[in-house]
DNA sequence: GTCTATACCCGGATAGAC
DNA sequence: GTCTATCCGGGTATAGAC
């Protein structure tokens, strides 16, 4: 097991990774909201103006953990060998597995979507998170062909569903059990299918819709 | 415009009410995270030790402000008179309805997702959000007959999808105008018509996916 | 129910030595 | 790159008077 010791004293390492890592751990146990540079330095052993060596204030040290955990969540979501499957099929895999890592990976997922992290004053942030809006639109695109909605109008439904499940799934604040996860996870597999066999309903128009239906809402 | 005032001296009026209306406020300004019982104490002009009298702590006075965003949150989503309209009109209707409160009032929102809060410790949160969940299964209930999936299955979809698209279109953090709201919650209903249209795949099992395609993932 | 005053703690961030 | 020391500001929460 390499890497640096997580605990303990620590001088002279690679402090900033290690701080990563300190953070992830210390937004596991009390949330991102209640994270702090300084508690973050006391795991490490390491003076509380050490990681301003390393990170301009809190808020750079945070975008950090969120580019790992962008990278972390496209190397979990995104297929990697299963070119061999149909579209319909890895789409479904991904949904399945982007519920997985938020259950997972709370605390990076945490970070990902509750930081209320400025991503216009991070562009690194917005950069990690590009390769997995891509990664579903380049399997979308290999589904959606001639009428229909766009590749974006499928990609968007699959990914926000993906999302909804998750963030609901963490929501209740409760422990959930490996089945509750696993069971959630399912469901947005499915879902995803579902979203993908009615996609010509995804795409824009009235007069797909019953005719003389009054448009209430 | 009833209601107290919402700015400058204010004196001996219906504090309590008066701190939920100035913590929506402040939160809308600088986040749930930022927030401060001090922050809104300033604000209506009373001392910061005023609060304390009607809340035990800041959690307490958020938990309030929870409350009553689901009871908005439910009075702007559920169908009032649409007695006429057909389940899955109303169902697509209702997710229009979610996103554009989502959108259009982003603190309660926020409060609501984001905030951390410990609903166990708050049953009158949880109180709050359940005449929400009841009316998505109102709904649904009056579509699921038969096989394909539970009742239960179909509304937490619906919900999920629906909460994925407005968590995603807030999350960008960047204002988004009124057409982009209006955008999202039309594809927020018409994935609504989707998933309801295919529920057949939302149940279980395995034998409704290509036969002997790997459940990879 | 509200005020004044205060005690307390904690986090952010900097300066300057090593 | 890290430490020691320190300043500063801010929020939470309580005590006791009115």
């Amino acid at each position: 097991m390499p890497g640096p010791a997580k605990r303990g004293r620590y001088h002279h390492g690679d402090l900033a990774a290690a701080l990563v890592d300190a953070a992830i751990e210390v937004i596991g146990e009390r949330g991102v909201r209640d994270f702090s540079m300084a508690e973050a330095s006391r795991r490490l052993g390491v003076a509380v103006s050490a990681p301003y060596a390393h990170f301009a204030d809190r808020d750079d040290l945070l975008a950090a953990v969120a580019v790992r955990g962008y990278q972390q969540f496209y190397a979990a979501v995104v297929p990697q060998v299963e070119a061999g499957l149909a579209p319909a099929d890895r789409l479904a895999a991904m949904a399945r597995r982007y519920v997985r890592f938020a259950a997972r990976n709370r605390p990076l997922f945490e970070v990902l979507y509750q930081a209320g992290l400025d991503k216009a004053g991070h562009p690194e942030i917005e950069a990690a998170e590009q390769p997995i809006d891509d990664a579903f639109m380049t399997c979308v695109n290999a589904i959606s062909g001639g009428s229909g909605p766009t590749a974006e109008e499928l990609a968007w439904a699959l990914e926000a569903t993906a999302h909804g499940y998750a963030m609901l799934l963490l929501d209740s604040g409760k422990q959930r059990s490996d089945e509750d996860v696993e069971r959630t996870a399912e469901a947005a597999g499915r879902a995803a299918r579902a979203l993908i066999k009615s996609r010509r309903l995804l795409s824009d128009p009235a007069d797909l819709q019953q005719p003389g239906a009054p448009r209430a809402g």
